[in-house]
DNA sequence: AATTTGCGCAAGCAAATACTTTCATACAAT
DNA sequence: ATTGTATGAAAGTATTTGCTTGCGCAAATT
């Protein structure tokens, strides 16, 4: 139930990003999940619990078996982290570099991020 | 200049995002980054390598300093990642899950996807 | 009742990670 | 020329990661 563990880590390996894709689609048992890899049972079962531990994926006991489902609402938090950061795909990159760059002593002016604490006592040199 | 590194992988670490944040407002040189944490110049230096070498940050040789520059365009594969599963934060949820469960064995009806390869001999017990 | 299936747990291990301290080097300022 | 500054490179270490093999157990199937 809480939150043991950082969803970008969680996502780091690509292992887990497989299974969380393959539980997107839909719910399905460990051995299934499993099936999927060349890892042995094990080694998915250590990647599901990881991703149920940052609430990626419940689990919900049927007899014997253990169906994972994907409970994916967590990504959002990955999503909007590097949505602050789209600027740097998109055409405005141009424009803002120059807007940053030629304005004397405001690097302020850039949309919203949260770095407020890391950049408090950043020196311009 | 190669990608020697998963982008998933440099974000994982808590550190390297908020070195992101703070490059992504301007750019700066090592020791100014340093300054914002605990760790040694050290440590920083071995994330900035990361970083550098996913295409994350460049870095600028100005006589003895360097100073990195975010070029953060290569996170917009994460923001696309979790784009394909923003589904589960949104009110479609509901519904999608009604059409997977009771289509009788059509789980491809899904928005595109790019598990393929992994879901290609998935069985369906 | 015997066997198969689905799965957890634990021990072990090699490699990677995230640091540190120490040393060396090159440019800059005095 | 000497000193200070910005940095890399290397070696060492503790911890974490990703995986394995081997075991046991309970539910399902025969």
């Amino acid at each position: 139930m809480e939150i043991k563990r950082d969803v970008f880590q969680a996502i780091a390996d690509p292992t887990r990003r497989k299974i969380i894709g393959l539980l997107a689609t839909q719910s399905m048992n460990l051995n299934t999940i499993s099936e999927n890899f060349e890892i042995t049972r094990q080694a998915v079962s250590l990647h599901i619990k990881i991703l149920e531990q940052c609430n990626l994926v419940s689990i919900r006991q049927e007899g014997r078996e253990r169906i994972c489902e994907a409970k994916l609402e967590k990504l959002n938090e990955v999503h909007q982290w590097t949505e602050q950061f789209s600027i740097f795909w998109t055409k405005k990159l141009q424009v803002l570099k120059q807007v940053v760059e030629n304005s004397p002593k405001t690097p302020s002016n850039l949309p919203g991020n949260q770095m407020s604490q890391a950049t408090k006592n950043t020196k311009i040199r």
